[in-house]
RNA sequence: GGGCGGUUAGCUCAGUUGGUUAGAGCGCUUCUCUUACAAAGAAGAGGCCACAGGUUCGAGUCCUGUACUGCCCA
């Protein structure tokens, strides 16, 4: 074994070597075996791996490689997305830098440039995830638009047209001009903005004055309708049922009353544009007030703007202004901060506007109470049927699902799932089929055209756990693999994806399509800023695999986040977890290198001190890890696997087990060698998970039995080697160790030099006399062994720990002076901490209360501590006298 | 406005069912290239666990409130 890990050079091999045997498959294991099934999350295919990416690969990897250990038939089925609005701008982009445009190509020359683009590029995201390490089962790998799943896409929308869940129809909706598509309410964000308030008035219809009303969006006053007040508003109860004149285009409209109209905002009066403002469009519909759409899809003003026609939005706004200023109709302008609506994806003010569109209906329009699959889906949660860790979450789906509103699906894009519908032009009705019909279903005209939009991306993504496995048709893996056992995702996507797949999840399968929901955070810098590319904070994945290896990665990532909370991600600690992964390849070497002949691979013996200790300590740790696991805290697990291991395992027993392995007992280094193999192992079973390859590749070198640890058995707990007595003797030994070289150090004995301790050992003699040699090796000390000690030599330096006292002769190294400070110092901490042992011992409502074991810890913690006490005080007196 | 988090060492963060002296990494001080590891070992410094109440024999952990801070929703 080389002296250093080489990651480089064994990724990749090994990554090759699992999958080519086939053990990323569920056939791997045997037949009728519980599964564990992970539909992952589909990246982008536009994308490039981000830390985001890294975690959820990291995570569900861990899972999945837990899942095999256990023996489970587990199946992570990967696949890329085909990223409707992200993709189309990507290849939008290529056209222009070639002089051209989609439209100048047309759809059909587009769709097949965008295919050549995916086919070109769309490799690139799951090869980066490949390097993680991600066992995922390749031979599963789909794609949200290739055929298997166009066919379950356009089985859900027909199905769900025939139920009439989905209509069509006119409604308010979020239009993106740059993207020139209508986006769902999740794909715009409400940003708040320094804008202005302006107030103007409106004439009235019969000269008789005006009424000032005040507006964030001057153009849209072409679009008016009516100007309303609230009843109870006495400044304006006159002019309710007369009308005011639309300011230039001298409109005539109603002055109305309506109870939303808050009286101390602006003037009082609102005026109402029921086609260009969500809430004016609920008011407009109240008062059944025509609808004037003012807007072009590119947000121009079209020609119910009069004069305005053709012009830019926010041009129009400056010049309907200036123009109404001359028309002495303004009052004044005021600063005014706003939110506004931003398209998530492109940045632009995003418009509402009325438009045709398709809808999945979610809420009763009467009520607005969620319906049909948001109400299955909230119940499925509300019990418990569908699982959300953390826990909250639970409360944020009861939220946004109880508010929900019908969900708009189509998009005015190219790339996507093309609507099933056909519309005649004879008799205007639509035909919604799965195979393309060759005439109207009502007319029987063959005048037909296939409607232009595509679905909303989450449509199609929202089928992804059983249009994997082959749904609508009735597969061998729908049977075995559905419903799948665990939904890990960022909780960034809860309502845009979770939520889409436990409704259609239940809908179309009528079963849950996974068990549980686990929910990680972002991956922030180290200042805990978001990442990106503008701010120039990236912490590129592939660069940090390249420099530290994917095992340090992703350690970091599972012990540094824990479920539904972001994590600051520091390269330091990426380093020290290359550290550790180095530190396990070294402590493996070692327990090679000292290796002879036959090593038994099972369980070994507990016979000496160190060997029950670390045996009791490891299988204390394993039933930990288990049960953490069982909560799916990963990181703890993780963080008491890295603290057993370098902080137990390599800096005592390994150290300990050089006393047998360098000493003549044959029959006591067998057993030693043993027991290291066996520690080891059960510790790289753990961390496999975790980190894939390094402990691969120490596996390997180790006596094993098995073709490979990705397919080896998790550890289970051998509640047998539990042992408190090898544990309480070898605290003991580790407190005097280091209290020795805790003296040393404090006196510069140099660490080679061999030094003798007088011992009063009391009751711990035998102990001591024992472990002799461990104190040679631990801290270069012979012991010098009493029962009792009466007359320990003046310039000697002490030691005191539990029963045990130790005295180091230092003659000429010794301060007296320093020494009673010193342990003075020790006494008063010795003190503070009987008088808290004492207090608690004092309290009956503890004696009561407490539990018999935490009780009797207090009183042997007592006893420790008040032998330390005596020890110190039975010093000082000597060395003051 | 409503909801949900966070506040623990200089920095980044853990802390499970309330229970013995609150931990880690990085950084800092001192020593050591001792035959697994200097990417290491040894010793050490550094914490009114945001604040105020409460529940409890016992609170970093549970409850209430406050401050600051972040996110989601409207």
């Amino acid at each position: 074994m080389d002296k250093t890990f080489d990651f480089i050079g064994t990724e990749a091999r090994l990554y090759a070597w699992w999958e080519n045997n086939g053990w990323f498959k569920p056939e791997n294991a045997p037949e009728g075996v519980d599964t564990y099934v992970i539909s992952m999350p589909p990246p982008n295919v536009t994308g490039a791996l981000h830390q985001g990416h890294a975690l959820f690969v990291a995570l569900e990897d861990l899972m999945i490689r837990h899942a095999r250990m256990q023996g489970k038939a587990a199946l992570w089925v990967p696949g890329t997305d085909h990223a409707g609005i992200a993709t189309q701008l990507q290849v939008e982009k290529m056209l222009l830098a070639e002089g051209t445009s989609r439209e100048e190509i047309g759809r059909e020359e587009f769709l097949r440039r965008t295919w050549e683009w995916k086919e070109t590029y769309g490799g690139r995201i799951t090869e980066q995830l490949r390097r993680l390490g991600a066992s995922c089962d390749w031979d599963r790998e789909r794609f949200t638009l290739d055929e298997g799943l166009n066919r379950a896409v356009v089985e859900a929308f027909v199905r769900w047209w025939e139920e009439g869940l989905i209509y069509r129809g006119d409604y308010m909706i979020n239009w993106s001009p740059n993207l020139q598509t209508a986006v769902s309410d999740l794909e715009v964000e409400n940003v708040e903005r320094q804008g202005k308030l302006y107030f103007f008035k409106y004439q009235l219809a019969d000269g008789s004055g005006y009424i000032p009303v005040a507006t964030t969006r001057p153009e849209t006053i072409l679009g008016d309708t009516a100007v309303a007040v609230h009843p109870e508003d006495e400044r304006f109860t006159d002019y309710i049922g007369k009308t005011v004149l639309v300011p230039i285009l001298d409109r005539e409209i109603p002055v109305i009353a309506d109870e939303y109209v808050k009286m101390e905002f602006g003037t009082g009066a609102l005026k109402i544009t029921p086609a260009h403002d969500p809430n004016d469009y609920v008011i407009g519909k109240r008062h059944a007030l025509p609808l004037i759409n003012i807007m072009n899809k590119d947000a121009t003003l079209n020609t119910n703007a009069g004069p305005y026609a053709g012009m830019e939005r926010f041009a129009a706004r400056k010049q309907l202004w200036s123009d109404m200023e001359e028309a002495d109709l303004t009052l004044r302008v005021e600063d005014y901060l706003h939110t506004v609506p931003i398209a998530q994806r492109g940045g632009e003010v995003i418009e509402p506007m009325v438009s045709t569109q398709w809808f999945v209906r979610l809420s009763d329009p009467e009520t607005g109470e969620p319906t049909g699959p948001a109400k299955r889906a909230l119940e499925a949660v509300r019990t418990g049927y569908i699982e959300i860790v953390p826990e909250r979450f639970t409360k944020i789906w009861e939220h946004w699902l109880t508010n929900i509103r019908d969900w708009c699906i189509s998009r005015q894009l190219w790339w996507g799932h093309r609507i099933p519908a056909w519309h005649c032009h004879d008799c205007g009705e639509v035909t919604v089929a799965r195979e393309e019909p060759n005439a109207c279903t009502s007319c029987g005209s063959e005048n037909i055209t296939q409607d232009p939009d595509v679905l909303d991306t989450w449509f199609s993504s929202g089928l992804w756990p059983f249009s994997t496995l082959g749904w609508p048709e009735p597969t061998a893996d729908m049977a075995r693999f559905y419903p799948t056992t665990m939904m890990e995702t960022g909780y960034d996507i809860l309502f845009f994806w979770v939520a889409r797949m436990v409704m259609m999840g239940l809908a179309f399968t009528d079963e849950r399509p996974f068990a549980t929901i686990y929910l990680h955070g972002l991956v922030r810098d180290e200042s805990g800023k978001k990442m990106s590319k503008t701010t120039g904070n990236v912490i590129d994945p592939i660069e940090v695999m390249e420099q530290y290896g994917t095992d340090a990665l992703r350690f970091t990532l599972l012990t540094g986040s824990t479920p539904g909370n972001d994590m600051n991600l520091a390269v330091s600690r990426i380093e020290a977890n290359r550290n550790f992964a180095n530190k396990i390849w070294n402590a493996a070497r070692f327990i090679v290198s000292n290796l002879q002949g036959e090593v038994p691979t099972g369980a070994p013996p507990a016979q000496t001190l160190p060997d029950r200790w670390i045996l009791s300590r490891l299988h204390t740790l394993i039933a930990d890890v288990n049960r953490l696991f069982g909560t799916h805290l990963y990181s703890e697990a993780g963080q008491q696997i890295y603290d057993f291991f370098w902080s137990e395992f390599a800096d005592w027993y390994i150290e300990a087990s050089k006393v047998a392995l360098y000493g003549e007992d044959e029959a006591a280094k067998a057993r030693t060698r043993q027991v290291l193999v066996y520690v080891l192992d059960q510790c790289l079973r753990l961390l496999h998970p975790y980190m894939p390859f390094v402990t691969e590749e120490i596996w390997q070198h180790i006596p094993h039995e098995g073709e490979a640890l990705i397919i080896a058995g998790w550890p289970e707990a051998d509640n047998s080697y539990i042992d408190h007595e090898a544990e309480d003797q070898m605290r003991l030994l580790i407190e005097l160790i280091r209290g020795l070289r805790n003296v040393r150090s404090e006196y510069n004995v140099p660490p080679s030099e061999r030094i003798t301790t007088q011992v009063s050992a009391g009751a711990h003699r035998d102990l001591l006399d024992a472990q002799r040699e461990l104190f040679v090796r631990l801290c270069n000390t012979d012991l010098d062994l009493h029962e009792h000690i009466t007359d320990a030599p003046e310039m000697a330096a002490t030691v005191a720990a539990a029963e045990v006292t130790a005295y180091l002769p230092l003659a000429d190294l010794i301060d007296i002076e320093a020494e009673i400070a010193r342990l003075e110092d020790e006494l008063a901490e010795t003190r503070d901490l009987i008088a808290n042992r004492e207090g608690r011992l004092a309290n009956e409502g503890f004696i009561n209360n407490a539990p018999e074991d935490v009780v009797q810890g207090i009183r042997d913690s007592l006893a420790e501590l008040q032998a330390r006490r005596d020890a110190l005080q039975q010093r000082l007196e000597t060395l003051k006298t």
